[in-house]
DNA sequence: GCCGTCGATTCATCGGAGGAATCCCGGCAC
DNA sequence: GTGCCGGGATTCCTCCGATGAATCGACGGC
């Protein structure tokens, strides 16, 4: 076990033992190094790491702090490993997706509140006057799908769902599945099978809520390249 | 943008580029300090964050290596972030391995091999032996209550759905829920439902192995503690 | 041909120094 | 009293140099 991973499970101890809560400050470098039984240098790494998983917040001139581990802050360093993988892993991943913005919007039926649903609606309209245009904006409309798929998840009432479809289904994955997506109609496609969505939870239909998402998402996956891959049980290769 | 964020950002850069492949050995410390316009310290800090996050590995005496970039990889470091969340925040991350889960457990029961069924059925008659005897060893059971759900979602055949659930559900996230399953039969009825999925599987009807799956996890899900939590649209604090 | 030894390479760890950002507190003007 | 503004203290950020530990590969003995 290297000195770094010392100080990671060092303060795992602390935050899991009670003694460091959300929002709580670290001792020092110099202290907790020395408590730690470690140099300045080696502290620095396994904090670094910390704050990157996003366990710790780190203000110069200020000092070191535990954040509030929420689930949203904790798996954003879920979206950097998923953008890393390239085109060819994008289905299973996206499966992932599916399946859990298809059971968010189940739940959101029954929890969207009056508001959320007045915004989803005016998101809607946005899109649909922006593929009105003669010359369609489709950075905005992509924009515009976000936002619409955001707002279902939010209102899943999960935040680690929320947060796991925030993680994956990011800016780089989106952008990666629209560049995919050249066919016909596509974008229109996506409209109505959004406003599909939109009335089932509007009439607070959780079946059908589920449904439409499910279709619309499996649409969307239809799209991505290498379908072929999920059939094959063995792994390629690696050790 | 600190300087480690600048060596995290220019791997990636080196990996989405196509320089850097999953096996692939990166320059010398020296050598890639240079390059990215750091000192060497703060080229460890963030080679340190990355070898956390499971995109790279380094091996003193060798080299430091780009890994294979699987998601079960990049994934493990998840398990950490949801370890340390406290016993009160387990119900949405259970609901999350409810639904991959299940979604595998029908995946699954059209793609299962016959050595996997066979290596579940005999985990189930340890299991079953396991509770037979007088002195009920709880551990042996939890083992064996592992291995069959890692069996199905490994058989579900979407690496990051075995990922994710391998990362939410983990040593630390199990024993909490085991500890907090003390009601009488409980795992007899636990056994009893892995049966069912089981022969769900065996027979090769995936609704039955769905509703199986999600029912069993949903069983377990009301045995978590604070059920009134998600019922709560707001978040109760923090900025 | 096999094996051990030794040197070169590379990462791991340590210590120290100066810089930058922030906070806190006292002093000052109004 | 209230508000503003410095200045010092605190804390993290970055850099540099040096030593230790692990690995690899070449060389030579057997």
């Amino acid at each position: 076990m290297s000195r770094t991973d010392e100080v990671v499970d060092g303060v795992r101890r602390m935050i899991t033992g009670g003694e460091l809560g959300p929002g709580d400050r670290l001792p020092v470098e110099k202290e907790l190094a020395e408590r730690l039984g470690v140099s300045r240098g080696s502290l620095r790494e396994g904090v670094r790491a910390l704050t990157v998983l996003g366990v710790l917040d780190t203000r110069q001139g200020d000092g070191t702090y535990v954040t509030s581990l929420d689930p949203a802050r904790l798996m954003s360093s879920l979206q950097f490993v998923v953008d890393l993988h390239g085109d060819t892993s994008a289905r299973p991943f996206h499966a992932v997706r599916r399946v859990l913005e298809t059971e968010a919007a189940g739940l959101a039926a029954h929890r969207i509140t009056p508001e959320a649903l007045e915004e989803a609606r005016a998101v809607l309209d946005l899109a649909a006057r922006t593929l009105a245009q003669d010359e369609v904006d489709h950075a905005a409309f992509i924009e515009a799908d976000t936002a619409f798929h955001r707002i279902v998840s939010e209102q899943g009432g999960n935040p680690v769902v929320t947060a796991l479809v925030e993680a994956i289904a990011g800016r780089t994955f989106r952008e990666r599945l629209w560049r995919g997506r050249h066919e016909e109609g596509a974008e229109e496609r996506t409209q109505r099978d959004h406003e599909a969505v939109w009335r089932a939870l509007a009439a607070g239909d959780a079946e059908a809520a589920r449904v439409r998402m499910a279709a619309h998402l499996l649409d969307v996956e239809e799209s991505l390249p290498t379908p072929a891959r999920l059939d094959e049980a063995a792994q390629p290769d690696e050790s």
